[in-house]
DNA sequence: TCCGTGAGTTGGAAAATCAAACCCTCCCCT
DNA sequence: AGGGGAGGGTTTGATTTTCCAACTCACGGA
């Protein structure tokens, strides 16, 4: 999985080398819901057991999910997520809100998330120092480290 | 690339369906950064030749990317984000913050983006309706659709 | 004419995925 | 004591993808 060759440092390609594989952020979803034990996984996700097994152990080994046994004799195991994993949620939310506006037609969302204040959740990002809604327009990105360069209107 | 049978319909697994795979989302951060040309993008991602051909022709056909002309005679093509490609920024950003934070040492960020207001932008993913930043803990999920079943504490 | 650039395509070896079957440990039922 | 689950994986062999290097084609410049 590694890009053996990328030459640009980035943090977004860090992240996806440990949750961008096949069903590992499917996995997140379904540990976020709750529903973390192997069988459920394999019937939620519709992946190998194989394949679910490796990406499993590689979100473990990551430090995005804890795997604790709920109970012992006989062995039985749940996945949970840890507070990184649980970081990830926003992702998840985020990446929900786009498929249920651009890839549906209105309102055959398969989940509508809810919080606690008790409005259906809409989520936005926003930048935390002033509070508006991240828009393209608004971003330019500076490079810190060399292999980079950026053309355009967000040029460094 | 489709698993065969997911029993469940989601929003995330389709849109992950179509920026799921491998160098897709890269692809996307150097779109959205203005690298928009095919020898930029091999080198930049680090993706071989014939795979990054092949995305960029899902990305187009998704609806994600436009291939433009910006020369005719030699001809010589560019891709550019659409507004739905520009709508999976925050996804970017998002994530670049959380490999920030949990995959690198402090601050030595390969990038830094700045917003418009001035300030390094620092998302935040926050309920629209109210406001406050998303956390686990303020979500409950609704299945809208047969096939979910979710446990815990965010059950339906 | 020869070289270089941009934007891919082609061919074959190497790796990852898939589906189904299998295994092991325990528990329950009889 | 035997048989039948359930849970949590592993094994096997066939199918797909990826990977990498080399190649193509169209131009433009020296």
């Amino acid at each position: 999985m590694a890009a053996t060759k990328d030459p640009r440092p980035c943090s977004i390609a860090d992240a996806l080398a440990l949750v961008g594989e096949k069903y590992s952020l499917l996995v997140l979803r379904e540990v976020c819901l709750g529903n973390g034990r192997f069988d459920q996984l394999v019937r939620n996700i519709g992946a190998p057991r194989d394949i679910l097994a490796t990406r499993l152990r590689r979100l473990v080994d990551a430090g995005i999910l804890t795997k604790r046994a709920y109970s012992e004799r006989p062995q039985r195991f749940e996945y949970r997520p840890t507070r990184a994993g649980l970081e990830l949620e926003p992702v998840l939310v985020t990446l929900m809100a786009w498929g249920d506006r651009h890839l549906r037609e209105d309102d055959n969302r398969p989940m509508v998330v809810e919080h606690a204040c008790g409005n259906e959740l809409l989520p936005v990002v926003v930048c935390q120092a002033c509070g508006d809604a991240v828009r393209h327009e608004d971003l330019s990105a500076h490079p810190q480290a060399p292999g980079w360069t950026v053309a355009g209107p967000t040029a460094a």
